[in-house]
DNA sequence: CATACGTGGGC
DNA sequence: TGCCCAAGTAT
C-alpha cells in the first residue's frame, strides 16, 4: 500500500474531533487556520467557538469594531493575527464578499502566508496544494532523515516536494491535516511514538535508531528581561487604562495599565509623567505580576496611583476609565486582566487588600 | 535571512 | 524554576 494510502487510513481512524472539522465553510476554516498559527489546538478551541458565534460570517467580521475583535482574541497572543483577520475580512467584504479560493488569492490577504493559503485552499475548496508547518516539517525531516536546519530555504523546497507526493489528489485536505495530525499526536517532538506510526516502515529517521535526532532546529535566543511599574488608578469604580497604537511593535491596538521602566530611583511619577502628562501619585502598596513573553520577559510592579490635575493625559495618546464589565468585554490583553485581579480594582476581587503579598500566576 | 511577535502547558 | 515547544507571518 502506498504511504498516501497508509496516511489517509490512518487519519480516518485516529483523527480528533475540532469544532472547523464539522464543516466546509471556507471562512469557518480561514479562521480556525489564522488562530492556530503557533497555538495549540486545545488553546485554540474555545476562542475559535466564542469568536464563531460572535462573528458566523465574514460580513459580521468585517461590520465589527477592531476593538471587539481584539477582546475575542484576548488571551490567544499574536495580537496582529486578530488585526490582519479583521482587515482581511473587510478587504473580501469590499471586493465582493466571496472568499477567495485560490492559493495566490488567499496569500493577498494580510496574514496569510505560504502556509495558511495551501491550508484553506486545500481543506476548503480541494485544491492539490500541500502544507508546510510546523509538523509537517519535523514528519518528513525525520522520514527523510535530513541533516541540517530545515528552515533554510533548499531544504523547505524538498520538504515541500515529499509533502507533496504524500498528497491524495482526491483528499487534498485530509492528506495535509493527516500529516499535521501525525505531527501532532505520533511524531511528536520528544518521545515519538513510532510503533503507532504509518509511515514507520519507510521512516529513514527511525532506521537510525534516533528519530528525535531530527529535525536539527537552530539555537534560540534567550528573551531578555524587563521590569516595569504598572500603574492602576481607580476612581468612581473605574480605571484608567491607555490605548496602544496601531503601529506599535508590542501588543499593539490593545489597552493596557500606564507604566514606566522600573528602577530608576524616584522616577516612576516622573516618568509616567513625561509618558502620558499629568501630576502622578503613587502608593506603593501592591504586588508583582510576572508576564512572560517568548522573547522578552516583563516583571511587571502593580502599585496604586492617583493622577493630578484632572483627565491630564497628554494629548495624542488614546485613553479612558473602564469599569470591570467593559473591561472585561474590550480590554484586548489578558496582562489587564492579570493586573487587574491583582490590584483588586473596581471590585473586580476580594483581594483589595492584598498589601504588599506578591500575585500573579 | 534573522528576528520579533504572546501565551500556556509539559517536563 | 527554567527551558522547550506549538496548524507562521511580516519585516
Amino acid at each position: 500500500m502506498k504511504d498516501s494510502d497508509e496516511l489517509l487510513r490512518w487519519y480516518d481512524g485516529a483523527k480528533r474531533e475540532m469544532p472547523w472539522r464539522s464543516g466546509r465553510d471556507p471562512y469557518t476554516i480561514w479562521v480556525s487556520e489564522i488562530m492556530l498559527q503557533q497555538t495549540r489546538v486545545e488553546t485554540v478551541r474555545p476562542y475559535f467557538n466564542r469568536f464563531i458565534e460572535r462573528f458566523p460570517t465574514v460580513d459580521s467580521l468585517a461590520a465589527a469594531a477592531q476593538d471587539e475583535v481584539l477582546a475575542l482574541w484576548s488571551g490567544l497572543g499574536y495580537y496582529r493575527r486578530a488585526r490582519q483577520l479583521h482587515a482581511a475580512a473587510r478587504q473580501i467584504v469590499a471586493d465582493g464578499g466571496r472568499m477567495p479560493s485560490s492559493e495566490e488569492e488567499l496569500q493577498k490577504l494580510p496574514g496569510v502566508g505560504p502556509y495558511t493559503a495551501a491550508a484553506v485552499a486545500s481543506i476548503a475548496f480541494g485544491v492539490v496544494a500541500p502544507v508546510l508547518d510546523g509538523n509537517v516539517e519535523r514528519v518528513l525531516s525525520r522520514v527523510l532523515a535530513l541533516e541540517g536546519d530545515p528552515r533554510r530555504a533548499a531544504t523547505r523546497r524538498r520538504l515541500l516536494e515529499a509533502a507533496g507526493r504524500l498528497l491524495d489528489p482526491a483528499r487534498p485536505g485530509d492528506s495535509n491535516q493527516a500529516l499535521m495530525e501525525l505531527g501532532a499526536t505520533v511524531c511528536t517532538p520528544k518521545s515519538p511514538e513510532c510503533g503507532e506510526c504509518p509511515l514507520a516502515a519507510g521512516c529513514a529517521g527511525l532506521a537510525t535508531g534516533s528519530p528525535e535526532h531530527y529535525p536539527q532546529l537552530p539555537e534560540r535566543r534567550k528573551p531578555r528581561r524587563q521590569h516595569r511599574v504598572a500603574v492602576v488608578v481607580e476612581r468612581d469604580a473605574r480605571v484608567l487604562l491607555i490605548r496602544r497604537p496601531d503601529d506599535s511593535e508590542l501588543l499593539a491596538g490593545t489597552w493596557e495599565f500606564p507604566w514606566a521602566p522600573a528602577g530608576k530611583d524616584g522616577g516612576i511619577e516622573q516618568s509616567l509623567a513625561e509618558r502620558f502628562g499629568g501630576n502622578w501619585q503613587i502608593d506603593r502598596r501592591l504586588g508583582r505580576v510576572r508576564h512572560a513573553i517568548t522573547h522578552r520577559a516583563l516583571e511587571v510592579e502593580v502599585v496604586r496611583g492617583s493622577v493630578a490635575g484632572g483627565e491630564a493625559i497628554a494629548q495624542g495618546i488614546e485613553s479612558g476609565w473602564f469599569t470591570a464589565e467593559e473591561i472585561e468585554r474590550l480590554a484586548s490583553s489578558s496582562l489587564v486582566g492579570k493586573i487587574l485581579r491583582c490590584a483588586g480594582a473596581a471590585g473586580t476581587s476580594t483581594a483589595a487588600d492584598s498589601g504588599s503579598r506578591p500575585c500573579g500566576p
